[in-house]
DNA sequence: TGCGGCTATTG
DNA sequence: CACAATAGCCGCAG
């Protein structure tokens, strides 16, 4: 059957443009298509999945159902683009938190099924796996989805591409009704929009992790070199060029001393046998000691090589950057706490020093765009606090803040980041009181936010995100045994902080991948591609020509994504874009 | 071999 | 060293 065909029957099925079509992809054998609430399923043989999908795409433009962002990952690699889906891993870790969401764990939630005990295909599931599917089935009789069919079985057989998929379908119709529930009773109306825009996230990541950034081998080269030195050219080289880095440091102690560079206890004993005692060796507590004794400086100059040298050295290089000068990381769209993007391969901690290397192809600009201040600008959207969202009307908006409470602008900005972290201590903390007075609602809902962290019930992100406070790293509230009162009381402060910063920080994730989405889709017309997110600044690379038009779009973007992400238009989201060669470069 | 601690880097 | 993350090495337990 060719694409047109197939796009004749799904128009006559009911599918519309942006209605979903579930998606499964078998490499080189064909594909399995599904609409949810219908009963027919497609399993469809081609030797080039990719460009079938690619033409349904071209003529339907349906949003694809996925069940996680690998297919988008195996699509993208055969040059397969999609402008829209619902990503079914993506949507189950906004329902329900966490991060595991593969398909029998997803289809138990839905169902009303025990996910803690999943069938699997091992031998331990003798005897507790009556049947597993009845052959054109994925489904078994206890209701689970079949393992050996999730774990790949289905992809084997012609006559199950179409039903795989047809599961697939029916996960993508309970999850709709899913987060349609979440904005009715959990209060969150922007769900069904932050469950799209996640999915959508999904698509983007599998394009930043196949097209990869833009990376200049030579200028990469010469910025490691400056801190370790040419790249060596055999293991015995590099073990000298090593030892004599030591060597370095080693020439402050004392004649045939030798301590382990790499060994933190080492070095505090080293430091001591030199008059420099401290609590631990880090280097912000070093920092004010480089005129105390020569082996301080010695030790934070080695210790900068050493971390080129062990992360971001030629080996990296090696691993990630690609011969056609891309560099590549795996991507995911919301991982940790509260739902950011994070990148593998040192792309969200590559040292600043290094952004030389990046550079855009000949031809090429970079428009780089940040997010001002963007955490307190979303807690004034999320909390509705309009003091702090009058505040957000100027550029700075630390000043108006500052005038406020009476306090310098610095002052000011260690407070209202103390309040959003929740620190206790310091000049943040004094701050606090005027806080309290000036944006009262505002930090009520921060204080809410920790008192229901603390005592160990889940939160939910603006957008509708779980956040699961019941993580083994967190700690049972109240749990029983030899946890001592001090203990048990820093805990529960700890599970407070997290969950107050989780609501922000959460929140300012899902704004930024609205951004992000809305600048893939706009930015296509010109050629504009996303090459790395970083929280809460983009980079997208350019033909030079549509330079001014990308930056343009990056505002104009922010601007649409912050209008769809919160009705309310109170407060300001503001970014500093430029239009740039290499990502080390200011704004012209 | 796996894991917690320490360290460095980023937002 | 507040909140989040990735990543490498050391030292220790199993």
């Amino acid at each position: 059957m060719d694409a047109a065909d197939l796009a004749v029957q799904l128009r006559a099925a009911g599918v519309g443009r942006g209605d979903v079509v579930a998606l499964t992809v078998a490499p080189d054998l064909g594909i399995g298509l599904a609409i949810p609430g219908r009963a027919e399923a497609w399993s469809i043989e081609t030797d080039d999945p990719a460009a079938l999908v690619q033409a349904l795409e071209d003529q339907l433009s349906p949003r694809w159902g996925l069940w996680s962002s690998a297919t988008a990952v195996a699509l993208a690699r055969d040059g397969t683009r999609l402008a829209r889906s619902w990503d079914v891993a993506a949507v189950h870790r906004l329902l329900f938190g966490g991060w595991r969401a593969e398909p029998a764990r997803v289809w138990a939630r839905l169902h009303g099924l025990s996910a803690t005990d999943l069938p699997t295909t091992g031998p331990a599931d003798l005897f507790s796996a009556p049947d597993d599917g009845d052959g054109d089935r994925p489904v078994r009789s206890d209701g689970h989805l079949s393992p050996t069919w999730a774990a790949g079985e289905w992809a084997d057989d012609l006559d199950r591409f179409g039903p795989w998929a047809h599961a697939l379908a029916d996960v993508v119709g309970l999850q709709q009704v899913a987060v349609e529930q979440v904005a009715a009773d959990a209060d969150r109306p922007t769900a069904m929009r932050t469950a799209i825009a996640e999915s959508t996230a999904e698509l983007l990541c599998a394009e930043l992790a196949v097209d990869g950034l833009p990376m200049d081998r030579a200028a990469m080269e010469a910025l490691v070199s400056a801190y370790v030195g040419p790249r060596p050219r055999s293991p015995q080289e590099a073990a000298e060029l090593r030892d004599a880095r030591d060597a370095e440091v080693l020439r402050h102690v004392p004649e045939g001393v030798v301590f382990d560079l790499r060994s933190p206890s080492q070095v505090k004993s080293m430091l001591r046998m030199v008059g420099v005692e401290v609590p631990d060796t880090r280097a912000w507590r070093l920092e004010g000691l480089r005129d105390v004794h020569p082996l301080v400086d010695a030790l934070l100059t080695w210790r900068k090589a050493e971390r080129v040298q062990t992360t971001f050295g030629y080996g990296w290089l090696d691993e990630n950057l690609g011969a056609d000068g891309r560099f590549r990381g795996e991507w995911s769209g919301s991982d940790g706490a509260a739902g950011r993007m994070t990148a593998s391969a040192g792309l969200h901690n590559m040292p600043a020093d290094l952004r030389g290397g990046v550079v855009a192809e000949p031809g090429h600009v970079f428009v780089r765009a940040d997010l001002g201040q963007i955490e307190p600008r979303v807690l004034a959207a999320v909390s509705g606090d309009g003091a702090l969202a009058a505040a957000t009307q100027a550029d700075d908006l630390y000043a108006p803040v500052a005038t406020e409470l009476g306090v310098d602008r610095a002052t000011a900005k260690v407070a209202v980041l103390g309040a959003m972290y929740g620190q206790t201590t310091g000049e943040g903390a004094r701050a606090l009181v005027g806080l309290r007075r000036s944006y009262p609602v505002a930090m009520r809902y921060l204080d809410a936010a920790d008192e229901t962290a603390q005592v160990g019930t889940d939160l939910r992100t603006y957008g509708g995100r779980l956040v699961r406070m019941g993580s083994a790293a967190l700690g049972e509230p109240g749990q029983p045994g030899s946890m001592g009162d001090r203990e048990a009381r820093s805990r529960a402060a700890a599970r407070g902080r997290y969950g107050r910063n989780a609501m922000v920080q959460g929140a300012a994730a899902e704004l930024f991948k609205v951004w992000a989405v809305t600048v893939r889709a706009r930015g296509r017309a010109i050629g504009a591609t996303v090459v790395l997110c970083l929280h809460d600044e983009l980079l997208v690379h350019v033909p030079a020509e549509h330079g001014e038009a990308a930056a343009a779009l990056v505002d104009d973007a922010l601007q649409e994504a912050a209008a769809r992400w919160a009705p309310d238009r109170s407060v300001r989201f503001l970014a500093d874009t430029s239009i740039i060669p290499t990502w080390a470069d200011a704004k012209p």
